[in-house]
DNA sequence: CCGGATCCTATCTGATACTG
DNA sequence: CAGTATCAGATAGGATCCGG
């Protein structure tokens, strides 16, 4: 009674590395800030179609969790600069093999939709 | 005004990739079945929390994007077995990997964010 | 045993307007 | 430029009941 597997009891961080990563923003922050330290704005432009609410709270978030860098100059208008830490560098990497992943498997996946769809 | 990088853009997929694996339960359940094939049941009890309600959901969806075979046995009472496809099984390794990153990293995020909220 | 259908709530997210 | 505050809509997820 007392006992049941529950598998992913046995990583007890994996579940909240992948809600981490799962962020609707995250990931595409730390692509964005792969490439080098931007600004506030440049993040914004790059990004797109995220809302400033959206961009300011995960940029806070992944401040807090020691992945993201945020430095703020007096100049005047201010400027911010934000960048990945080393903690942040070390996600770069398995995030690119998701991203490998998804280049070479996930036409398959629609091709698998597509297919289900049509069956209906 | 039509120029914008939008870097995520460049791999149309990742996004559609990452909100796949970030669902809350989809990576549970390739965990479990990972190990081999189960039955509903089985897979309900090694997840533990998860709703019958959300499970059924999540196996619907993995059935429909060809990552997870769905078997049904006409016995009585009926019989379900659900098993990982081959592209499901493509799968196992990155998520690996992000567990590997669980491991070796989630534990400075932890101590990131207790130190942040000492100080405010 | 497996799971569909319904109802309901919490949370997330965007739109909008305002500020140092 | 780089945010904050407030509001409202969308959506995810759980609880419960019912059916083959």
């Amino acid at each position: 009674m007392a006992q049941s597997p529950k598998i992913l009891n046995a990583h007890p961080y994996l579940r909240q590395t992948l809600e981490l990563v799962s962020d609707k923003w995250v990931t595409a922050i730390i692509y964005v800030l792969s490439q080098g330290t931007k600004r506030y704005g440049e993040l914004h432009r790059e990004i797109g179609e995220v809302s400033q609410r959206m961009l300011t709270r995960t940029l806070r978030d992944l401040e807090r969790d020691g992945l993201v860098r945020r430095e703020v100059y007096s100049t005047n208008p201010p400027t911010v600069e934000y960048s990945l830490t080393s903690l942040g560098e070390t996600l770069v990497e398995p995030l690119r093999l998701l991203c490998q992943w998804s280049i070479e498997h996930f036409q398959e996946v629609e091709t698998a939709r597509k297919s289900k769809d049509n069956h209906r």
